[in-house]
RNA sequence: GUGAUUAUAGCUCAGCUGGUUAGAGCGCUGGAUUGUGGUUCCAGAGGUCGCCGGUUCGAACCCGGUUAGUCACCCCA
C-alpha cells in the first residue's frame, strides 16, 4: 500500500522537531518567568463538555470519537433512518478530541476548585484538533501554547500579558503588531448605533475591513439588515485611532464607558515600562470566540517590518468573564492569550529567523577499517559516551567512503578513525570534517577536546 | 459547506496541435580510488503516467466519473 497521513496532519524531520522545541522552550521559559504553572489535560474531552462552546461553526470543526465496541446498537433509531448525522452524534459519540485549549482549562478549574489557589496561574502546550478545511498555516492538528489566570478581574493581568507577547516575540526575533481592543467597546458602539440585537453581525462584518474595505463591510452590513443611519454612526466610529476620541461618542452607553475606561488602564499599567513591539488600539479587532467578554488581543507578524509576508495571526486571546458558569462555577473571571506555534515556525522558516547550527546534536562518528576495530572502536564508543559525549559508531567496517557520505548526512563535526595503525599505538585519528584536519591523540586528549564547549 | 487547481521514477519536475522505446536534475547502487567525505567522470537499478470508464487506428496528453493533495472563501491559530 502506498503510505499516506490524515490530511491536515504532519510528520516533523528531526530538524523541524529541534526547531519546533526552540520555539516551546522559548515561550515556556518566559510563562515560567511570569509565574505560570503548566498543567497538561486529555486528548479526549467528554463531546458534552466541548459542544455549543465555539458557536455552531465551532461544533462543525469538532473531531467526534466514535463509541467502542458495538455502537451501532444503541444508536438513536430515529436519527439513523432519517440519515440525520448531527442528531445521531450524541448516541454514537460520546467523546471529542478537544478543539482548544481554554476550555478544557475552565473544566480543570471548575474540577480542581478546592485545590487550586486563586488567581490561578497556567500554561498549557499541548496538540489540539480542528476538523477544518487545511490550507496555508492551517491544520487540522496543531499546538497551540495557552496562558490564563482565572480568579481575579484585574487588569494587571491584561498588561502582563501584553508584556509576555512582547518578550516572547522578541526572543525569537520576530517584530510584531499587537492589537489591542474591548468587547464592551463593540457593544458599546451597537448600542450608540442603536443595534444591540446584531451586535455579532455587526462585529463580524467590521472585523474583515482591513481584507473587504469599508465598502465590503457596509454592504455586508446592509446584507444582514443593519439599518443606513446605524451604519453612519458605525463608520465614523471606525475611522477613530485613538481611545481618548472614543469616549465622547459612549455618553449614552455604559458599557462602552467601561471598556474606554479598561483600555486606558491597561495602557496605564504599561506606562513607563517601554515595550520592544507597536501596541496599537484597533476597534475593527473582534475575534470571533463568543466567550470573550473585555479585553481582546491578536498579535500578527508586522506589516511593516515584513511587507511580503501573508500569514493570519500568530497569537490571539481575551477576557472571559463567565467560562466556568457552564461547569457550575460562577464568578469567575478569566483571562488569557494563546500562541499560534506552527504559524510562528512558518513566519520564521519564511523569514529565515532560525539558527544554522541548531541542527547538530551528535559530535563524533566513530568508524572503524576492519571487524577487530569494530569491537576495540565499540569500546571506545562507550568511554566517549560515559564522558557525556554525544558519539555514535558506523555499524560495520565498510568502504570509508560510504563511511563518511554518512558522517556528512549526519552533520557530524569530527569523526574518529581506527584501523590497525590507531589500535597498535593508542592514538586515534579525529578528523574536523570541516576544515578536513586530522591529528592523532589520545582517548583522553579526545574527551578533554570535545568537552570544551 | 462553496470555488479553483494539481496528480508522471524515492524526491523536485519536463513531456509540443494525441504518434511508435515516457525524459532531466537530485538521491540510490557499483566503478575510476583496497586508510579519507562534501568536487569530477563513467555505468546501473528504478515508472500499470492517481484510479475507473469512454472517444480514437493509436491516449501521460481529449472527454466523463472517482479518489487524494494544494490554494482561496466561510471561519480560525
Amino acid at each position: 500500500m502506498k503510505p499516506s497521513i490524515p490530511k491536515g496532519t504532519r510528520d516533523f524531520t528531526p530538524e523541524q522537531v529541534i526547531r519546533r522545541n526552540y520555539i516551546f522552550d522559548t515561550i515556556k521559559q518566559v510563562f515560567i518567568k511570569y509565574g505560570y504553572q503548566p498543567i497538561e489535560t486529555p486528548v479526549m474531552e467528554n463531546l458534552a463538555t466541548l459542544t455549543g462552546k465555539y458557536g455552531e461553526e465551532g461544533d462543525k470543526l469538532l473531531f467526534k470519537v466514535l463509541n467502542n465496541g458495538d455502537f451501532l446498537a444503541k444508536a438513536d433509531e430515529a436519527a439513523l433512518a432519517a440519515k440525520d448525522s448531527s442528531g445521531l452524534i450524541p448516541s454514537i459519540a460520546k467523546r471529542g478530541l478537544r478543539y482548544d485549549l481554554t476550555v478544557p482549562f475552565a473544566r480543570f478549574v471548575v474540577m480542581n476548585q478546592n485545590e487550586i489557589a486563586f488567581p490561578f496561574k497556567r500554561y498549557q502546550i499541548q496538540p489540539v484538533w480542528r476538523a477544518d478545511r487545511p490550507q496555508k498555516g492551517r491544520y487540522q492538528e496543531f499546538y497551540q501554547c495557552d496562558v490564563d489566570v482565572v480568579g481575579s478581574d484585574s487588569l494587571v493581568y491584561e498588561a502582563e500579558l501584553i508584556q509576555i507577547y512582547d518578550e516572547v516575540f522578541t526572543q525569537l526575533g520576530i517584530a510584531v503588531e499587537i492589537k489591542l481592543n474591548n468587547r464592551k467597546v463593540l457593544n458599546g458602539l451597537a448600542e450608540a448605533a442603536g443595534i444591540p440585537n446584531q451586535f455579532m453581525d455587526m462585529t463580524i462584518a467590521i472585523d474583515k475591513l482591513d481584507k473587504i474595505g469599508m465598502e465590503g463591510v457596509r454592504k455586508e452590513m446592509l446584507e444582514k439588515g443593519i439599518p443606513e443611519t446605524a451604519m453612519a454612526i458605525i463608520e465614523k466610529v471606525l475611522n477613530i485611532k485613538t481611545i481618548a476620541e472614543l469616549k465622547p461618542l459612549f455618553a449614552q452607553s455604559e458599557t462602552g464607558l467601561k471598556g474606554v475606561a479598561e483600555l486606558t488602564t491597561i495602557l496605564d499599567f504599561l506606562e513607563g515600562q517601554p515595550l520592544q513591539n507597536n501596541i496599537s488600539f484597533d476597534i475593527t479587532l473582534a475575534r470571533g470566540l463568543n466567550y470573550y467578554t473585555g479585553c481582546i488581543f491578536e498579535v500578527k507578524a508586522s506589516a511593516t517590518h515584513y511587507p511580503k509576508l501573508r500569514m493570519g495571526s500568530i497569537g490571539g486571546g481575551g477576557r472571559y468573564a463567565d467560562l466556568t458558569s457552564v461547569f457550575g462555577l460562577n464568578n469567575v473571571s478569566g483571562v488569557g492569550i494563546s500562541f499560534g506555534a506552527e504559524r510562528i515556525y512558518d513566519v520564521m522558516e519564511e523569514l529565515q529567523l532560525f539558527a544554522t547550527s541548531m541542527a547538530q546534536s551528535l559530535q563524533v562518528l566513530l568508524m572503524a577499517l576492519d571487524e577487530t576495530a569494530l569491537k576495540y572502536a565499540f569500546q571506545k564508543l562507550g568511554q566517549l559516551r560515559k564522558a557525556n559525549i554525544n558519539a555514535d559508531l558506523y555499524p560495520e567496517p565498510t568502504k570509508m567512503k560510504k563511511q563518511m557520505k554518512y558522517a556528512n548526512a549526519r552533520q557530524v563535526p569530527y569523526v574518529l578513525l581506527i584501523g590497525s595503525e590507531e589500535m597498535n599505538t593508542g592514538l586515534l585519528s579525529l578528523k574536523n570534517m570541516e576544515s578536513g584536519e586530522q591529528q592523532k591523540l589520545s582517548i583522553e586528549d579526545i574527551v578533554q577536546k570535545l568537552s570544551m564547549p
